[in-house]
RNA sequence: GCGCUCGUGGUAUAGUGGUAGAACUUAGGCUUCCCAAGCCUAAGACCCGGGUUCGAUUCCCGGCGGGCGCACCA
């Protein structure tokens, strides 16, 4: 069989070999925004994880984990229920949906829309006999469309499942500020789902109703934007930036510059916001992107969420989606404390500096991953098809198996036996190992490849005489000659140091 | 959500008003071969509900799901 190097093929072989299956549940039809990882799939999330973990500890990241059902208060302190519920309006007719503001503001130009509420909204459809632009019929009557799933908890408790795990990290800020003994900065993430009504999802794991995020806040003081040490270290890194003002232009393609040309030329307004940026490029990085495949995207003035002062995306270019954002970074300013300050009515204004009595709510940046599009973009990215080959280059200390064990032939039993043993030591190691004598040997390089396993161990006649044993490499599919008792030795190395 | 379009084994598909054919994959066996070889055998599918019909996977309606366009995407 053909196997030709496109996107089908791709998409074939996430299902195939079970990276992800959906919409779930597939045996009664399918969701729309929920899907499924399977073995491998999950396999390599644990890896992503996993690597986040230690890297994050490394830039001094402490881990929190919040329930994912917060009361309706924490959601209108946030914005999101004021911002996460759209009014909409339907032609009578042909059934055609409008965001009620934008459509008024359309029909209407000469009347104040913003900040009415939904009743006026209403009485202004009905007086002003607003018609579809469409079809000429009547709008109808004013619906709510709320971005956040609702639920009832208890005896008649209105909640909601969290838009963002960030909400519920800021909600720790006084426990956190005693825990970590004002040590500011303090560092804190939080990995775990999220959940989004949206309206049609679409583009798989891309946009789902349930995802995972992996959102890193820093709690800093103002003037500590301006002279936070960390960003001294790395100032002369370079990143991909595309500025709001050069996409204005039309241009989208990145200027490598570094964090200080950036903070000079007014690109970016403060070192720690420039230090973030840089955190979000370096773990993005570590994952093996190809250099010109990210980019990170600053939101024009517009574009910026309720919250933030300052944001940009960090973008991976895909094939089959074209540029999509893993990660978004965000100068969220105090806003959070101070509305969470206001609506619990908590102190949060507090002294940094034990040499002044000055006080003051510590300002936020943000730095918020998308799990399940990371694990999306790594796969098409490490997805490869040369000769007849499928090929996932994932770096070995991601893929879902570090190495297979084959006997070269199965119907002789001390190279048999012998397989198993060396099958038995890796796992002794704790080294995922994945043993095959189904077929011949080239197919199970095959199969292996299409997992992404970097190393196959194969045992031959020759073992049995001097204990060495055959290394394969996924990517350059040359072999090595090893000994027995250096495998695990070997594996493990290569494990980390790549 | 609206419009168009599509929905057949695990994957990608052929086809039909009388319940489906091949490929790859998978399993068992032979072969023992270091890069998807070959041979034998086996398993496995018409998205769901309703209607028309003697009979529906096929036609019609509705639902669910996918793709594309519009809208939406803090």
């Amino acid at each position: 069989m053909k196997i030709e190097d496109n996107i089908d093929t791709f998409n074939s072989l996430v299902k195939r070999r079970g990276f992800i299956w959906g919409p779930s549940p597939e045996i009664y039809g399918g969701f729309a925004g929920f899907y499924t990882y399977g073995p491998a799939g999950s396999a390599l999330k644990n890896k992503i994880l996993s690597l986040f973990r230690k890297e994050l500890s490394y830039f001094g990241f402490l881990e929190v984990e919040c329930p994912t059902i917060m009361p309706e208060i924490v959601w209108e302190a946030s914005g999101h229920l004021e911002r996460f519920i759209d009014y909409i309006t339907r032609c009578t007719e042909c059934k055609l949906l409008y965001r009620a503001d934008k459509i008024l503001k359309e029909l209407l130009p000469d009347v104040m829309i913003d900040g009415l509420s939904k009743e006026e909204l209403n009485k202004l459809i009905k007086t002003k006999n607003l018609k579809c632009p469409n079809c000429e019929s009547l709008l109808g009557e004013i619906e709510e469309y709320n971005l956040m799933l609702k639920t009832n908890v208890g005896d008649n408790n209105v909640a909601y499942l969290r838009p963002e795990t960030a909400t519920s990290t800021y909600l720790l800020f006084n426990r956190l500020d005693n825990y970590a003994r004002k040590q500011y900065p303090i560092k804190v993430f939080q990995y775990g789902k999220a959940h989004r009504n949206e309206i049609s999802p679409r583009q798989g794991v891309i946009r789902m109703r349930a995802f995972d995020q992996l959102e890193l806040q820093l709690f800093i003081g103002k003037e500590q934007e301006m002279t936070l040490e960390e960003y001294f270290d790395v100032k002369s890194e370079k990143l991909p930036f595309l500025d709001w003002k050069t996409q204005i232009k039309n241009i989208n393609k990145p200027n490598i510059i570094s964090l200080e040309e950036a903070i000079n030329s007014g690109v970016i307004q403060k070192p720690a916001f420039a230090y973030c940026l840089y955190i979000s490029y370096f773990l993005t990085k570590r994952f093996g992107y190809k250099d010109e495949l990210i980019r990170l995207r600053q939101h024009s003035p517009a574009e910026r969420a309720h919250y933030a002062d300052d944001a940009w995306d960090l973008e991976i270019e895909t094939r089959q989606y074209g540029w999509i954002e893993i990660c978004g970074i965000h100068d969220r300013t105090d806003y959070d404390l101070r509305r969470h300050q206001e609506f619990s009515k908590q102190n949060f204004e507090i002294s940094m500096d034990t040499r002044s009595n000055k006080k003051e709510i510590p300002q936020i940046l943000e730095i918020a991953f998308g799990i399940d599009r990371i694990l999306y973009t790594l796969l098409e990215s490490c997805f490869d098809v040369k000769e007849e080959r499928i090929n996932l280059k994932l770096k070995p200390f991601l893929a879902p198996y570090s190495v297979a064990v084959f006997p070269l032939i199965k119907n002789k039993k001390e190279i048999r036996d012998l397989a198993k043993e060396v099958q038995k030591k890796l796992l002794n190691n704790r080294i995922a190992s994945f043993y095959d004598e189904a077929g011949s040997i080239g197919k199970r390089y095959r199969r292996q490849d299409e997992l992404g396993t970097p190393f196959c161990i194969t045992i031959d006649y020759e073992s049995l005489e001097d204990q060495s044993v055959t290394i394969r490499y996924r990517d350059s599919m040359e072999q090595e000659r090893i000994k027995i008792d250096k495998i695990t030795d070997i594996i493990s190395k290569k494990l980390i140091s790549i």
